[in-house]
DNA sequence: TCTGGGGTCCTAGGACCC
DNA sequence: TCTGGGGTCCTAGGACCC
């Protein structure tokens, strides 16, 4: 069967994070600096930038510390993941009441498909957009800027044309010319890694790949990526759209306020890390078939460790004796070379279906399932923190602070 | 200026088996 | 005695994305 033509839009909601924390405190409405990702103190990176930030060179993935130099003036705040995940929700919701298919690729966008709807009636996909913008607007009290086009890459490229507030579209047909004033960086899969190894070979621009022969590119950069590169060029990719399947990974890490090289205060993070991923776990019906243990030491080198677990398991006292094991060998490489800890990760990978419990399974681990299930019985009434790990609830044992405790 | 947290996918080497 | 090659699983690291 041919393949029909993909007509797709892609909606990206405008400087998301700053936004949603302004509808959740009227004080910053007014604000024209707003940065959202930590204190001005704290070793985090922007997370979002308001559009009058953005003016002064602030972006997203800058260190708040020289997002603090280049405006001295912003207002720094650090929102809430849950604030996040309601507004997305009532966005998608809006989406979904336009398009047949709508599959959100972040917190901040969406693709929606509508490939083959112009067979059975022509419509404009623009009318559809505006109305879209009218409607995210009114329900959610968001802007969005949106993308139309006959495929992913070309959608979600001319959403970010048109932002902010703006809407475009490119023909079947225009896309040559539309990539044509691109840099290759804007390509999806191009960061700045691969930028800077086809700028060392005279490659810069979208232009310039659509300008040369096969042959010519493939001496550049080899076969492989030359066929990759031309067909980007070209203005196709992207592929199909489809419903994302279940997670393949969970985790947890932290970056510490200061480098840490106590073991035990290692320990019970690894401890809370650990408990929430298995949480999660449970949550989602999953088990994992392994562990991968970060660590990043204060020169910035991040080292994994991985280990196989003998069973899949979303139980915490199985996920931490892996991680445990893992953790000991690795302070202490950390330690012969001289690195106190910056940062501690858990993830759970490998990840399946919820373990069936074995009718033969030793009683300890059916003592430890029926408290499990009880534990997650309460934080899904009170949350997370109503129960937490025996060696954090007393007093000598506190949690080193992740994030910095003085008021902006 | 000093580098977050949550993910996905790819590569590459070594072990092990046939 | 020396020597194949393919397939799969496991692990570590890295690039990239939002």
């Amino acid at each position: 069967m041919a393949p029909m033509t993909q007509r797709v839009l892609h909606v990206d909601l405008d400087a998301f994070f700053v936004e949603v924390c302004r509808r959740h405190d009227p004080t910053l409405e007014g604000v024209e600096c707003l940065i959202v990702g930590g204190r001005r103190s704290s070793r985090g990176v922007v997370q979002s930038a308001s559009y009058g930030a953005r003016a002064f060179g602030v972006r997203s993935g800058m260190p708040i510390a020289e997002a603090a130099r280049r405006c001295p003036d912003a207002t720094f705040v650090k929102g809430e993941f849950a604030w996040y995940k309601a507004a997305s929700r009532a966005v998608r919701e809006v989406l979904a009441r336009h398009a047949p298919l709508v599959v959100m690729t972040g917190l901040d966008e969406g693709f929606l498909d509508f490939s083959g709807t112009d067979l059975l009636h022509p419509i404009s996909l623009l009318n559809v957009a505006t109305t879209i913008r009218h409607d995210v607007r009114a329900t959610a009290l968001l802007d969005c800027s949106i993308g139309i086009g006959p495929n992913r890459m070309i959608a979600k490229i001319a959403s970010d044309y048109a932002k902010p507030r703006g809407i475009c579209e490119v023909r079947p047909g225009w896309e040559r010319g539309f990539m044509a004033g691109l840099p290759l960086k804007a390509l999806p899969g191009i960061g700045p890694k691969t930028a800077a190894r086809l700028a060392a070979r005279g490659l810069e621009d979208v232009a310039q790949v659509q300008a040369m022969s096969q042959a010519a590119l493939a001496a550049l950069v080899g076969r492989e990526e030359a066929m990759l590169l031309a067909r980007r060029a070209d203005g196709r990719g992207g592929g199909r759209i489809r419903p994302a399947g279940p997670p393949k990974s969970v985790s947890r890490e932290t970056t510490f306020f200061e480098d840490l090289t106590d073991a035990a205060a290692l320990d019970r993070v690894l401890l809370l890390l650990t408990a929430r991923v298995a949480g999660q776990l449970r949550d989602e019906e999953l088990a994992a078939g392994a562990v991968v243990l970060k660590l990043r030491h204060a020169d910035f080198r991040t080292v994994t460790r991985r280990t196989t677990l003998p069973q899949p398991t979303a139980l915490d006292a199985d996920l931490l004796t892996a991680a445990r094991a893992l953790l000991t060998p690795a302070l202490a490489e950390a330690r012969h070379a001289g690195q106190a800890i910056r940062l501690l990760g858990v993830a759970a990978t490998a990840l399946g279906p919820a373990e069936v419990p074995d009718l033969f399974e030793a009683p300890e681990r059916g003592r430890a399932r029926g408290v499990t299930r009880a534990v997650d019985a309460v934080r899904s009434r009170f949350g997370f923190e109503a129960v937490r790990p025996g060696r954090l609830v007393d007093g000598t044992s506190r949690l080193p602070k992740p994030t910095d405790p003085d008021a902006r």
